[in-house]
DNA sequence: AAATTTATTGCAATTAAGTTGCATTAACAA
DNA sequence: TTGTTAATGCAACTTAATTGCAATAAATTT
């Protein structure tokens, strides 16, 4: 893959993961580009800086789309195995970076695998 | 709560997971039942169940809904943080008795976790 | 056993995240 | 500056899941 052409709209989206290092929801950028950029464009630029491994994405608990930086995806391999944190307060996701280690399961192969935690963030606990 | 009127459909849903140990889908069920149960109704007995500490559910990675049979859970609490591997095969779910301990997080809250396999099962793996 | 209460069910309509088809626009290479 | 084709916008669609409401049927009371 890679990005072919250098779009106002990849700018856009990226410039929101670099604003901050949170998690952003696909429909949380919809609505925050709403009449800047087409819905559509959204979901298909975020999909395509997730295949140039740009972006990471993963589900939460309700079965909404979350995308993240990515520190070290290539196109070829997402390294998106980190646990993601999802505050029950505030709604905010961030990407933690401890190491979960998946024990093996006899006679079965893994290849993904994709950790939620829920609870309450740094911000939150007081 | 706790299951209030013992109906048929209760019965019915039951069956369904007492019949093997894998866990379902709820698409799956409403379309396994069709005509013997309509779809609000599973869905509306899944919730039950889950609430009364009979069944937990859990996502996949496509956002749709599974629900498998629970062996120490209470109407009070889930312990629903085992990992859940389905083969990217054959589409198969299933509760994986492994502890996965998740790290404490430095000024966090751990309330839920939850963590998804995908792999290849025992059966597909040869 | 009949009446009463209200949880449960079925049906149709709705919701909402995400996707698709297609015509139009605009990167960017030649 | 022209031609190619990726990227965009718009409208319509898909699909899992939810909601409102009237009808039904457990289970309790009389």
């Amino acid at each position: 893959m890679g990005i072919i052409r250098k779009t106002p709209s990849i700018e856009v989206l990226l410039t929101e993961f670099t604003r901050n290092g949170t998690a952003i929801s696909a429909i949380e950028l919809v609505k925050r580009l709403d009449g800047k950029l087409n819905k559509t464009t959204v979901y298909r630029v975020l999909d395509k800086l997730e295949d140039d491994g740009i972006l990471h994405s993963f589900l939460d608990k309700k079965g909404i789309k979350w995308y993240a930086k990515c520190n070290s995806c290539t196109h070829d391999k997402h390294f998106d195995s980190h646990p993601h944190f999802q505050c029950l307060n505030c709604g905010k996701v961030d990407c933690v970076t401890v190491d979960v280690s998946i024990p093996k399961i006899p006679n079965r192969e893994i290849v993904i695998s994709q950790i939620l935690i829920q609870g309450t963030c740094e911000n939150c606990i007081n």
